[in-house]
DNA sequence: TGTTTAAAGTAAACATCGTTCAGAGTTTTT
DNA sequence: AAAAACTCTGAACGATGTTTACTTTAAACA
């Protein structure tokens, strides 16, 4: 047994209002110590400091996609790298201010290893699967980052000089949407095959 | 003409060494000052804020690459695609800490819509243009966020727990590269015709 | 031409941030 | 019963972005 007074938080219930809290839109020390009913000082006692709770929070999110979509045998191959991605890209767009420290921290943590792992137990090219990872990844990044900086700010486009872009601009303007980003990964499958 | 004294510091002189700040690993408003002689708060004569100073700056990165790649008549269109993508990334890496915020105001500034533009001269779909958008900055946004946090970071890696990420490892640990961003970028391309 | 007006810049402060540290309190180990 | 290891508080430190008077400069206007 460890000596010292249990702790009168569970680490991971400092994790859930960190989370919440970058949700809100700033996750400060002070703040997350206010929720959980600490001091400030205390969190060190917890995380090494506000990094590491940002990992921990990027590497449970990636936890929170049921992985064994990619195992699913009554699937094809292909279906299940889409259900798994459909999945992922729900979890992490529920928490958009969080997905950039995942996109800075995809590598490093734990969970990161094992969805690379299943990945390439349905794809066994690594650069294949690499592939898919980027297209996964970037599409959800990009779709995370115009949702917190409150979206189509002001669009001043002028026909003349952007015909094209003019031309097809309620579908750009729908380019996030699960149905794009599924059909975009599936462009990106039947090229990899 | 404007009233009131001559500005002592090219706007544009401002950018390049908040660029320099940022390669370095920290843009302060202090050190910005510092670096072009001024005072913090003369800064704000400038620029708004920070964040203004970070999307000017992602602007201009985005207008470093040679846009007419993907108006050379001499190569067919997926070639186009290819080449300048390729400049792209080698702009964007040659600043890797400042590829997030050009993630996160990709589409906000003037220079992105003159990309989409030509990127829909070449491959007139939407939704194909928005999959290479994602594909390419995906790929070096990933880049670009392991070469910021110093790569490799003692790799512990269990062969019995993750045999096929240890089979591959020599071809994980060399995913970033222009060959396989630009072998993937063919898969993707030629998913999409 | 002399006065007004707007802009550039300084100096100093404000509020907030992550982090550290000495000490008080608590629990297990010896 | 004493010692050691741990949690937590309270207060501080240094650095950050930004704001606010105030001075100085130079164009615009009478």
């Amino acid at each position: 047994m460890t000596r010292g007074p249990r702790r009168s938080v569970q680490p991971d219930a400092v994790l859930d209002a960190a989370l919440e809290l970058i949700d809100e839109g700033a996750l400060t020390m002070r703040a997350l110590a206010a929720r959980v009913g600490l001091t400030p000082g205390a969190l060190y006692t917890y995380f090494p400091d506000r990094a590491a709770i940002v990992t921990a929070i990027a590497d449970r999110l990636l936890a929170e996609a049921d992985l064994s979509l990619l195992d699913d045998p009554a699937e094809p191959p292909h279906r299940r790298i889409e259900n798994y991605a459909l999945a992922l890209r729900e979890v992490l767009l529920a928490h958009p201010a969080a997905v950039p420290a995942i996109l800075g921290a995809a590598f490093n943590g734990p969970m990161a290893l094992r969805v690379g792992e299943s990945l390439l137990r349905v794809l066994p090219d690594a650069r294949a699967t690499y592939t898919v990872m980027v297209y996964v990844l970037g599409a959800i990044a990009l779709e995370a980052a115009d949702r917190v900086t409150g979206s189509t700010p002001s669009f001043e486009l002028d026909p003349a000089e952007f015909p094209l872009t003019s031309g097809q601009i309620d579908v750009i303007l729908a380019y996030n949407s699960a149905e794009q980003f599924q059909w975009g990964l599936g462009r990106v499958l039947s090229g990899l095959s």
